[in-house]
DNA sequence: CTGTTAGCGCATTCAA
DNA sequence: TTGAATGCGCTAACAG
């Protein structure tokens, strides 16, 4: 079975036709017969031939791939978005490169010199933590489009497309505002990430706006984790003037918010209500009682994709930051029936 | 900015060698000159050479790819899988493909056709439903290494690497025996699926092992999603006799399950046991007292990438159809310090 | 519409 | 140890 790799000029003689009609054929061109491209065709089939991409971009010294690079695969965040951007590029006739990092910054470097290597003709890069502006100069000098999506990096000059974060955190804190509550906590993360900074501007510019001034002991960072929630609520239980809502960095810490209350006899939702950023865990598998503020990946990797897309065709666009907006779902309890409406409330 | 493209020519000529000079030391061969290999070395640093796959695998007529095919990649399994894969394949010195058919055959088809292209030494496929032994006949024909996992493909002729449904069931029943249940329900799944059989086969035998007969009645199918458990276990508590525990046919199914059960006011874990085998979500989100019997994504993918790497090495393996072991995993409830202490009850 | 010719960038002989 | 020549399979001119 080990058969000789079949190629255009074995088509060819099969056909009756010359190497370059064969290709004509193979790219599509309407300047070929119809019965010749049917009797292409059929040796094709025959042959069994397979195109070799390797000689193609070699000679046309470009290809058809689009490199995505995500920081940690294992989050569902990732995969939808990879997902997303498979969809359009597919349509767009690439394929898709998949790489992930692992949140490894030398694991990044590997994977991205290798895309090069292999002549990708546009990358999509969700940065590892602490990649740095510098780390990304080769790649755009050598004119690869580029675009950042979910975190930016200040000066490394390329497009870039993540949540707004702090809309999203002026949005939740309204919501809890307009159900009454008045003593809002911010709960989990670290202070020293852009993403939190944003979240709790965001936070604070709502309380302000409703005349709540800056509620600043409310404010308890922890572990982004289930852990760190646990005991940031059990922190914030301990103040003399308890909330009676929070806000959460992500999901997982809402979910040890959530865990916490139950701790304290208090169902979540009912006696407390807890929002949180859906950063890590998929929607799907959210708690009941649980809102959160999400951003849908899919549809930011489809986005990212059409970016790219066009910065490709564009042949060297300016780069443009891009702020994709973040939408506010209220997640109702699945009942017995499982079901789960969704409403949306804000943009 | 948009440079001409800069070769193993450029190089060898600023470093004053040969260009097969150069090539040794991209391949790292010991037979060049360790200043030599210094020179060249600086060169490409400097003049920023990106080497060039495409060239390099049209001339040795094979490639360092290893591709992956999955079914679902918004499913975090499989997501992990991959990491799993990635993480050998990488050490191996190969760069993995990833595509994603989201159960769809005809896509299934193309990605395919586009790794062949792109000359894959080897591939790893979770088929999408319904796949067919035809479908891959011009793939294993053509030599190349395929290993499938999660679901096998009877006929197709090649490796591969699934769950031990059978004993991960038996192991499942078995706890519950001994934890006194004598009614056992199996709920969920259709069955018309080779993974719904070999799972009611072990729950059967652990059954009859047991002494306790075939109780028919009580394996009850439905679509093998959280709404599916719900009507599932609705139909089980109609039943004059009713169970006093069940195992799911995948996770899914067993949320639905609990859903259902706090429907009627039944604790699930306490009132009514449930294990589910964890196929659909990731276990860290998974609802307190809820068991599950799960294998290890990233270790399946690591068992699978050494399998075909070996193959790719050995040239010509005779399939090897390889049943990876399922554990059997008892989460306990996560209290109010978020911990979560698993046990091993089972290989 | 079809055939001919000439490389794309690299690895690999074979000599030197 | 290094340099010169050859061709992997394909596409892009151009000539028929």
């Amino acid at each position: 079975m080990a058969k000789e790799r079949v190629t255009v000029i074995d088509i060819a003689r099969a056909a009756g036709v010359s190497k370059s009609t064969v290709s004509l054929v193979l790219q599509g061109s309407s300047l070929v017969n119809e019965a010749t491209r049917a009797k292409v065709n059929a040796a094709i089939r025959e042959l069994g031939y397979v195109y070799n991409r390797s000689a193609a971009n070699l000679r046309q010294s470009k290809s058809k791939i689009i490199g995505i690079v995500v920081n940690d695969l294992t989050n569902s965040f990732f995969a939808e978005l990879a997902v997303g951007v498979d969809a359009v590029v597919q349509s767009a006739g690439f394929v898709q490169f998949l790489a992930n990092t692992g949140e490894k910054i030398e694991r990044q470097r590997e994977v991205i010199a290798s895309m090069r290597e292999h002549g990708v003709s546009g990358l999509i890069i969700s940065p590892a933590r602490g990649t740095e502006a510098s780390d990304l100069t080769p790649l755009v000098e050598s004119g690869i489009p580029v675009v950042l999506v979910v975190r930016d990096i200040a000066g490394a000059g390329v497009s870039s497309l993540t949540s707004d974060n702090h809309a999203g955190a002026v949005a939740a804190v309204r919501h809890l505002i307009e159900r009454g509550h008045r003593r809002i906590a911010f709960l989990g993360g670290f202070a020293d990430t852009a993403v939190f900074e944003s979240r709790v501007r965001g936070y604070r510019d709502a309380l302000l706006e409703a005349g709540l001034g800056p509620q600043s002991e409310l404010v308890i960072g922890s572990a982004p984790s289930r852990a760190g929630g646990v005991t940031a609520i059990e922190q914030a239980m301990m103040l003399k003037e308890r909330p009676t809502a929070a806000l959460c960095f992500n999901d997982a810490v809402a979910f040890g918010v959530c865990d916490g209350l139950r701790a304290r006899r208090l169902e979540p939702g009912a006696d407390f209500a807890v929002i949180g950023f859906d950063d890590v865990i998929e929607a799907k598998t959210a708690v009941p009682a649980l809102t959160t503020v999400s951003v849908d990946p899919q549809g930011m990797g489809e986005r990212a994709a059409e970016l790219l897309l066009k910065q490709i065709k564009a042949g060297r666009a300016e780069p443009e930051a891009i702020v994709s907006s973040v939408r506010l779902v209220v997640r109702q309890s699945c009942g017995a029936a499982a079901e789960r409406r969704m409403k949306e409330v804000s943009s």
